[in-house]
DNA sequence: CAACTCGTACGATAGACATCGTAGTACGGG
DNA sequence: CCCGTACTACGATGTCTATCGTACGAGTTG
């Protein structure tokens, strides 16, 4: 199936290069509830989660439109595998612009998701 | 006779309870470019800075509604002295509720500002 | 190929937001 | 007591954003 190839889809997604991502577009990304709960379900996870995967309360048009926020900010990687996109966090290329940014945001969600009664 | 009251100003503004901070409202609010900008002025004081003193590329009714988010947030606190209106970071409670997230995100602006050509 | 799944594109809409200008209020000083 | 300084309140406006619905495109599989 798919043979053995890199998934070769010819399917791309554009995204910002590493140099391009700015702070104020990821922090803006990361300030809906919506978006913030798929990253922090994608760092959970740690690899790749599919869009369908997320079981958001909203319709397929708008969760559509947050990855789309969420890639062109910078923090998700987005790749075709098949019929089903893939999401992944850019952890890499987050640590190396804004060293320790992620994982305080991540821990201050955790927290805050605590103390509010997490369910 | 408001006794030995810090600059007995009657003068009251409504700041959010520590508790009542939310994660988004924060992330929301610095992901202005100004109101970063006057978050990491203020940080790199330490203390407490008038508005006045900020010299913002817009108007003051700009300016205000700018510091108003930064406060209803709870990411700065306000108080009236005499004709001006004093700003100061919420450090002790952001640091309280999301450790180590104002620091990720100061280091982040200055490692952005540095790598953008800072001026 | 046809049907089905997954996701997109486009248009619409209501609400939020950044911005301005003008008019007004609170304080402090001459 | 009047004026200047500092900031606010209100209304207007253009833009952005979150949301939806419907119609469509790309792949997989029977």
């Amino acid at each position: 199936m798919t043979t053995a190839a890199p998934t070769g889809s010819s399917r791309d997604l554009p995204h910002p290069h590493r140099g391009e991502i700015r702070l104020e577009a990821v922090l803006h990304a990361l300030s809906d509830p919506l978006r913030l709960q798929v990253v922090r379900e994608l760092a959970a996870d740690g690899g790749e989660l599919s869009c369908s995967h997320f079981d958001l309360p909203v319709t397929k048009s708008t969760t559509t439109h947050h990855f789309r926020v969420l890639r062109e900010a910078g923090v998700i990687r987005q790749i075709y595998r098949g019929t089903a996109k893939m999401n992944g966090l850019r952890r890499d290329d987050l640590d190396d612009l804004f060293p320790g940014l992620l994982d305080s945001v991540l821990a201050a969600a955790a927290r805050q998701a605590a103390r509010l009664g997490n369910r």
